[in-house]
DNA sequence: ACCTGAACACCGTTCAAGT
DNA sequence: ACCTGAACACCGTTCAAGT
């Protein structure tokens, strides 16, 4: 069995060309880059969907980025702080997904929401999952650090928490503690993004959302016999 | 369910016959390690503990162990092969602690046998939180590679959905796809054991339990208000 | 202002012994 | 049979420049 070679010695330095898109982001400022900080975190999402989070070396990252391993240095204090900024950036793009997608739900129908809620939460997973192995991975801020972060998780759950209280109020969900409730989903949310992510459950990616809407919807309609 | 079987792949022997407790680790001179596989094992589930599953180097299990770095390799092929029998002895353990819970709950009540396994899980990952940190570590198998660990998981998954399907044949559980409800539960307690473990929910270790059953009991008579 | 280079202590893994 | 030692390529991080 062959181990998980090493990159042979000095890989031929991917210059990565600069980043296609974005015309012109260096309008006074001379980088010699363009924009590093943008390209270690494209580098370490890519690492990490190829390789697992735990694969992501700033040494890697910065050859991607064509640059010296010391460059980065320039825009992230240490290693922990690029997964940081790249689990940041993705919570909040979560965030406006969900967002964007209980638009077309009506406010009427709270289940409903809250299935949304669920399947775009498990299809930004399985859509990036470069990113979301860095946002499940190990927890970074425990030690208080990254409070913008933490503030990036935070608004999901307070949004998941609205929506559910919102539903009690309409009289549409159980009058459950919205605390637990919103425990309990983001829960049943992260542990399927896990299993699918993982590969543990094998689905093909335009099925995603619908083997999500279908767990849930059991689970928000729950096992127990009706008596 | 299968019984767990030999550790099969290269390593050449279990030794497990010497399992008892070793009182004293005095003894002879030359004095081989007693046991020098479990002694890494255990080691790597205290760094687990410590400082996280990354944390982990077989150099410092090694240390921790009292022998050179290159003894581990006499009974682990390399570095996710440690990883993978500590995990593999997690799901071979947390099956067990399943089954003698079960013990005590009547066949005649599935959703309380449903909550008996939630428990049980979150509260030996609670318990247990460097193995549990290794179990639900990256992917240690997705080349097909520890085939008596995938099996370990798969005699828990299996275990589940046999009490769905119980359930449902006694009329108590409604009438549901078990291998969905099975993925659905598993994802649940999977994600509220890594919110307990992270400590994003923070909960007193001697309320785990019943923190669990809470949640979870909301979820398995679901939050849609009946009609 | 932004990036490079050398240095240090650490890692996983291999080859080659020591007992 | 079981363990140690030296070596190699790699990593994160620091100090100190180069442009």
């Amino acid at each position: 069995m062959i181990a998980p070679q090493k990159k042979a010695s000095a890989k031929p330095r991917a210059r990565a060309t600069t980043k296609p898109k974005k015309a012109a982001p260096q309008a006074s400022k001379a980088y010699h880059h363009g924009d590093l900080r943008r390209a270690i975190i494209d580098a370490t999402k890519a690492i990490a969907e190829e390789s697992g989070a735990e694969a992501f070396t700033l040494r890697e990252a910065a050859r991607r980025a064509g640059v010296n391993h010391r460059a980065a240095y320039r825009h992230f204090q240490d290693k922990s702080d690029v997964l940081a900024a790249v689990a940041e950036e993705g919570f909040t793009v979560l965030l406006a997904r969900i967002v964007s997608t209980l638009e077309g739900v009506p406010a009427s129908d709270p289940e409903a929401r809250l299935l949304a809620i669920a399947r775009s939460y498990v299809e930004f997973a399985s859509e990036n999952r470069g990113a979301y192995r860095v946002m499940s991975g190990p927890r970074l801020n425990v030690e208080a650090n990254y409070p913008t972060l933490e503030e990036a998780i935070t608004n999901c759950l307070v949004l998941v928490r609205r929506e559910i209280e919102a539903g009690i109020q309409r009289d549409k969900l159980r009058n459950v503690n919205a605390f637990d409730a919103t425990l309990a989903l983001w829960a049943a949310v992260h542990g399927l993004a896990t299993l699918v992510i993982t590969r543990r459950v094998q689905v093909r990616p335009a099925l995603v959302g619908s083997l999500t809407e279908r767990l849930l919807g059991d689970l928000l309609s729950g096992y127990a016999k009706k008596k």
